[in-house]
RNA sequence: GAGGGAAUAGCUCAAUUGGUUAGAGCAUCGGUCUGUGGCACCGAGGGCUGUGGGUUCAAGUCCCAUUUCCCUCCCCA
């Protein structure tokens, strides 16, 4: 009928994950669940598609309109592929406002699409654990999640010389480009973008950016300053109470009294992209030479519920993706290869025993919780059932033939030991419960 | 959106200036060997050379287009 096949590759950017893909992915988001549940987040989440206008309102509406898969729906409705996470969690929040109990701690691991150019650490479609605390805004909330955003890396065996979380602020930022660079709000723009590129370009590039950018030397001089300086010496520039500094003095005092202190620096350059962060922001970098980038990040957000209800709840949180993860799992070697053990039993067959008996066996373990198959090839010569036990990384192999059912034996042999023992197949669960592990 | 590289068996790769029937290793399957797997030997299957055009007596090889993948930039997390 078809002289035709479909392409079997998935659709651009987007991955299959096979399930030798699906237990690393598996492996690394169970360590992350067990991580942010051991600071009291509950898993939630939220649909796939939301109303175009919940992501347009707020990220900027450039970028949505590049970047949202969206669509009208059959009855006339503007809808959008979630990109990102925060803006559900804001209104569910805020639908519930009123009778929710603050804190918010929620947690969620989903999938998102944008649709970018696919490249090293980008696809279009990307899973993400979310990590949200709502309720007010406060020195003990942002350290809350600066130490979650720690930990979760920590949790996988990567160390200080791995990687840095980088710390600004956001109001700080501008209280700095208004006051000590007096960059006008127009320059500010720009500026904001010269940050990302100084790290990236050459000196003299850079600044002819700038200059090209219509910001005067002057200024470009004592933005350079700025960029040398310290926290504190930024801080001290400033001539009124800067809300900024102060969250960022505060939030750096607690951290050098705790453990964070060797994961954590102050770095002005960090700005973010999304429109709505307010507060400190945190950005977490793989230190390796060879993928020194950007693994995930995050901040704090005002006014993000007031876009569905008038309310007074501050947010902050991050999206931790995974395949810049993976990227950083990798290069570190941080995956252990046991992860592709099967743990399960193969009984294996022989044709001088009812299959009945097969199933019999296959059904005891199974409902005592022991996951088990049956060897299912054509070819039954034992060395070749053992063969298959072990390509599939399969742990114990069970041996019923004639010989052992008319003594009423079993014989459990441990496939990488290669030890075997002989068990009564009337005690066969007792017995192998002890050997299985 | 801009630029560069790549695409040949399930995987990793060969194939002389364009020249017989596109090969090898690994993997798979079968056998040596229906009752004990990592070894060895023998054998088999598997390809419209990404797709569509063009040049030529002749195209995996050259040209054009297209799709996908990788990398860099832009943008941005």
């Amino acid at each position: 009928m078809s002289d035709k096949f479909l392409p079997t590759n998935s659709y651009i950017g987007t991955r299959d994950f096979y399930p030798d893909d699906m237990r690393v992915r598996n492996w690394f988001f169970a360590k992350m669940r067990k991580v942010v549940e051991s600071f009291g987040y509950e898993e939630m989440l939220g649909p796939i598609l939301e109303p175009f206008d919940v992501f347009a309102a707020k990220s900027g509406e450039e970028i949505v309109n590049e970047q949202v898969y969206h669509f009208t729906d059959r009855g006339e409705r503007h809808m959008a592929i979630r990109p990102e996470m925060t803006p559900t969690v804001a209104r569910m929040v805020a639908a519930k406002s009123g009778e929710i109990r603050y804190p918010v701690r929620w947690y969620s691991i989903a999938n998102f699409m944008r649709y970018e150019r696919p490249q090293k650490g980008r696809l279009r479609e990307f899973w993400q654990l979310n990590v949200d605390l709502l309720g007010e805004s406060g020195l003990e909330y942002d350290y809350e999640i600066l130490s979650v955003m720690v930990n979760l890396v920590k949790e996988f065996g990567a160390d200080e010389t791995m990687f840095k979380v980088k710390i600004n602020n956001r109001r700080f930022y501008n209280d700095v480009m208004r006051e000590v660079v007096n960059a006008t709000p127009d320059e500010m723009k720009v500026i904001s973008k010269a940050v990302d590129k100084r790290s990236k370009l050459p000196r003299d590039k850079y600044e002819e950016w700038l200059k090209d950018s219509g910001i005067p030397g002057a200024k470009i001089d004592r933005l350079e300053e700025v960029f040398g300086m310290s926290l504190s010496g930024l801080a001290g520039k400033l001539t009124g109470d800067s809300q900024g500094a102060k969250e960022l003095t505060d939030l750096f005092g607690l951290i050098d009294k705790t453990g964070l202190a060797p994961y954590c620096e102050f770095d002005f350059s960090i700005v973010r992209g999304l429109e709505y962060y307010t507060g400190n922001i945190f950005e977490v970098y793989d230190l390796d030479p060879e993928n020194r980038r950007a693994l995930f990040g995050g901040g704090r957000y005002d006014n993000l519920i007031g876009l569905f209800k008038k309310a007074e709840v501050s947010g902050i949180g991050f999206g931790f993706g995974d395949v810049t993860f993976q990227n950083f799992l990798e290069t570190h070697m941080l995956i252990p290869s046991d992860i592709h053990e099967n743990n399960g039993v193969l009984i294996t067959v022989f044709d001088d025993v009812d299959y009945s008996e097969y199933i019999r066996l296959s059904d005891e373990l199974r409902v005592s919780g022991i996951k088990n198959t049956i060897y299912f090839g054509g070819n039954k010569k034992m060395g070749r059932q053992f063969q298959y036990a072990e390509s599939m990384g399969i742990k114990f192999a069970i041996v019923m033939g004639g010989n052992e059912l008319s003594e009423g034996k079993v014989i459990v042999k441990d496939m990488t030991t290669r030890e075997q023992t002989e068990i009564k197949r009337a005690k066969f669960l007792e017995d192998f419960r002890k050997i299985f592990r």
